[in-house]
RNA sequence: GGUCCCGUGGUGUAGUCUGGUUCAACAUGCCACCCUGUCAAGGUGGAGAUCGCCGGUUCAAAUCCGGUCGGGACCGCCA
């Protein structure tokens, strides 16, 4: 027999189905039992009779079954239906005891034992539910870029040089010659744009910096985008921020269900300000009586008192911040020709904390030369790079969007590796 | 790299300040039995922890001290 999803089981009410699952829950009544079985579509409660109960006697949670039935309505069961008159048959016994329970209301155990874990932890509805909002953020994400002429490019993760410089890369052997794991798409995006005028790249970024907070991972999951022909960096800000937008909005269309089971809700796009890292500081110092005037960058606490400000005063839970001072941002950043101490870039604040970083980058291959040997940089090892603007490149931008720091702020987590499936960190490699 | 906090049955916690017969407890899970409507099922009973590890103080240590390992938070840094 086909095998039905549990989701499907309401429409096909006198039916005899076959569904195939997980063993979720064992509800024991004596004359009547329960079996909830769990598949990728939800779960359905099945009534199993004696001989049915034996064959799972001695099993554990999450022993894989198939459960054949007659789909009866019935007011007491929560999707309307249950399963009755069924005969069960083990697929995948399961005798060992879970390290933790995955079918109550709310997990219990803490992040590390999760994370120790994982691999049935996921499995968890709500856990489950959160990454698969996370597929459907990556197919808003590819579905507006597409829509707008942006093509999906996949560039090396193994490098010969580092390209962002910088010590926070990981090296390592490459058939005996020095490699360096890419920190990001950066530069194959910018000599990209000399091709297709606008590309984005899904990929993982490797950054080997060691630090302990709840925001940073040393592999993610970087969601860059590069575009050319712009008439100034708000052509950038305004993409990405009609990208968010229908990031969220379509994946909260896509998967209501897991939406309301992990309580992420569309976030308030209103009117999303924009002021310059000076005037953010003036602000803080105005509003929060701090004076951080002097910075060259916000500190964790400034972003938490931008996003009160947005959403208290802008009904915003986006900021930009822009014009960081261009000694402190990356090289290929633009210097402001009005104030060439400042620079054409951005940073996103979403619900206080960093989502975003952009620029209007470089496009001149003479201003190039100039940067870098104003920062000891040797052009020899960017020479591939160098090429695609000694051959004509326009005037360009875009940005990076940390994907699970997205996430974690849209389902409310606190830990960036509560949205992460197998989060690298400073001491964790398994699972 | 800096600062601070926490390690108690499988899981989550109480107990630690004020050391000793409320000191090994509670919830959940697991096992057995009961129950015809649960959906965090309920009830009765049972098994399960030398209190992270090593050392010290003391008549006596889960409890105080030191070291070590593991975990967490903040800062730096960033996406």
């Amino acid at each position: 027999m086909e095998r039905t999803l549990a989701a499907d089981l309401p429409g096909k009410v006198g039916q005899r189905v076959k569904l195939e699952g997980w063993v979720h829950a064992v509800r024991k009544f004596g004359q009547v039992n329960f079996l909830i079985l769990r598949d990728r579509s939800g779960t359905a409660q099945t009534v199993l009779d004696p001989a049915a109960l034996e064959k799972i006697s001695g099993l554990q949670a999450e022993t894989v079954v198939a459960v054949e039935g007659t789909v009866e309505p019935e007011e007491r069961a929560t999707n309307g239906v249950e399963v009755r008159d069924a005969s069960l048959q083990v697929i995948s016994p399961v005798t060992d005891v879970l390290p933790f329970e995955i079918n109550k209301r709310v997990l219990k155990p803490s992040l590390d034992v999760f994370l120790n874990n994982a691999p049935v932890g996921l499995r968890f509805p709500a856990k489950a539910a959160t990454f698969r909002l996370f597929s459907g953020l990556l197919h808003g994400f590819r579905e507006y870029l597409s829509g707008n002429d942006f093509v999906e490019i996949h560039t090396p993760k193994l490098m010969g040089s580092a390209s962002e410089g910088g010590a926070n890369v990981f090296a390592m052997d490459y058939f005996g010659k020095p490699a360096f794991l890419a920190q990001s798409p950066q530069l194959y995006k910018q000599i990209m744009v000399g091709v297709f005028e606008r590309v984005f790249e899904i990929g993982p970024a490797f950054r080997a910096e060691e630090h302990y907070t709840v925001r940073h991972l040393n592999e993610y999951t970087s969601l860059d985008v590069e575009m050319g022909f712009i008439s100034g960096m708000d052509d950038v800000m305004d993409l990405l921020v009609a990208l968010i937008q229908h990031m969220v909005t379509s994946t909260a269309e896509r998967y209501p269900r897991e939406a309301e089971m992990v309580g992420m809700t569309v976030p308030r796009f209103a009117t999303v300000p924009r002021l310059t890292l000076r005037d953010a500081q003036r602000l803080i110092l105005d509003r929060y009586g701090e004076d951080h005037t002097a910075e060259p960058d916000l500190s964790p606490q400034d972003e938490r008192w931008l996003g009160e400000w947005a959403s208290q005063e802008h009904d915003s839970d986006f900021v930009f911040v822009t014009h960081y001072p261009t000694a402190k941002r990356a090289w290929y950043s633009k210097p402001d020709p009005a104030d060439p101490e400042y620079s054409l870039s951005f940073d996103l604040i979403f619900k206080g904390q960093e989502l975003v970083s952009g620029a209007q980058r470089i496009n001149e291959y003479e201003e190039y030369l100039r940067v870098m040997e104003a920062r000891n940089m040797n052009p020899a090892s960017f020479s591939g790079f160098l090429e695609a603007f000694k051959y004509g490149m326009p005037p360009e931008g875009g940005f990076a969007i940390g994907s699970e720091r997205l996430l974690m702020r849209l389902v409310g987590a606190d830990n960036i590796r509560e949205t992460t499936l197998f989060p690298r960190d400073v001491n964790r490699l398994e699972p």
